[in-house]
DNA sequence: ACGCTTAGTTACTGACCGGTAACATTCTCG
DNA sequence: CGAGAATGTTACCGGTCAGTAACTAAGCGT
């Protein structure tokens, strides 16, 4: 990890100058943990693209691990304040709500720095003792719950299993559109808006008569 | 990473100390790399697992580096000896290759080992500049071409499409499994067997009559 | 028994990294 | 201004790790 490559840090706005040094580490933190990795990044490169020092970051910071937990936090944070912003951007409409989410995800996708999910990506990195492990399960929870009112607000059929295939989709492909653009990330959006077609299609179906009913099941 | 913990290196068969060096160096490495990955693990670590020292591992390989890209070929080999098993013991019935895939991949998602893609995982870890790199991305590409193939033989419409569909359902699960088993992950393979139903009968119905439509699965 | 190849042993280097100590500087606010 | 807190600077410690050197021991075909 040499320091050079970090001058390039994609600040917020570039006024990181005028922050305070905890928020600045927690920037600096969030672009290098994403980039390279929990492990090859050092709390000295780390600290230098804060514009600051090593013992500043140990003043806010009583650990490298204690760092991830807060940059873990950070990113669940966001995350939340994502499905804050698609719910009330859209009170009232259960659909508009799906759209927008659809929306978000194929922004996500096709965002050129994309690099996985930065919560799954640093699951990858940590062992299962690690402190900042119980924060990735609880905001992985809470996603799923959202997701899940998402569709039964929408009243689709099975929300919960739809919730499930959706997330499942979207975290496959961030995952895999770092082994090349052109694979099978690159239709997601596609598959979800079929998904979403076919479960309303289905929720359809529920309030029909049995008569219309049939159960086909290969295998 | 401390030493200890690796005296209880699955061993294949416990014949590890019969095989030649290089053999049992690239089986250590393959259950290290996964259970802690790529950076925790050193050399010294794997040599001992493998019942050998760093010198001999240097003779085999050249470099850390030049070992991963070993074990990620070795991981993605054995890929492809699961699909070959697949093909040739499901001669001329491409539904009975589906379903084999299938049971396949609940093999591996309920395997309490499980904790993600190995090459997946690797990637995470790894730089774009990385060599592995390379055989990574030809792996997915591998793979992407048998499930097509899968599809395509099982005359589904769209095989592409749902290729990377199922491709990524399965990678997401693997990513998932380890922020909690009990999540999303945990109904994959009946997601999977839906999505496959579906195209199914999305092809039935290209070829008949619309009379014959059916869109019903209850689950 | 011979020599050649391969494997094991010990010990080392140089770099990096997490974390701390001690001290100097700047900021902030009464 | 002046004092206390927050921040910056330098230097260091101890540990780990990738990689190498030099030498010894073991296997193996002839």
């Amino acid at each position: 990890m040499n320091t050079s490559q970090f001058n390039a840090v994609r600040r917020a706005g570039s006024d990181l100058a005028t922050r305070p040094p905890r928020e600045r580490i927690l920037i600096a933190a969030r672009d290098l943990f994403y980039r390279f990795g929990l492990h090859p990044v050092g709390v000295d490169a780390i600290a230098e693209a804060a514009l600051t020092n090593k013992m500043t970051l140990y003043r806010h910071f009583k650990s490298k691990d204690d760092l991830i937990v807060a940059y873990i936090q950070q990113l669940a944070d966001e995350g939340e304040e994502v499905w804050d912003r698609i719910f009330s951007e859209n009170p009232d409409d259960p659909q508009k709500r799906l759209d927008a989410w659809v929306d978000f995800v194929e922004d996500v996708l096709t965002n050129k720095f994309e690099r996985g999910c930065a919560i799954a990506n640093a699951a990858v990195e940590l062992d299962s003792e690690h402190p900042a492990r119980a924060a990735i399960e609880a905001y992985k929870r809470r996603k799923r719950k959202r997701l899940v009112k998402l569709f039964k607000d929408a009243r689709y059929h099975d929300p919960e299993l739809l919730a499930d295939e959706v997330f499942l989709l979207f975290e496959g492909a961030r995952i895999n559109i770092q082994c090349g653009k052109k694979g099978p990330a690159s239709r997601v959006v596609q598959m979800l808006r079929n998904l979403l077609a076919t479960g309303q299609q289905r929720h359809r179906l529920e309030n029909t008569t049995k008569s219309e009913r049939r159960t086909d099941r290969t295998s």
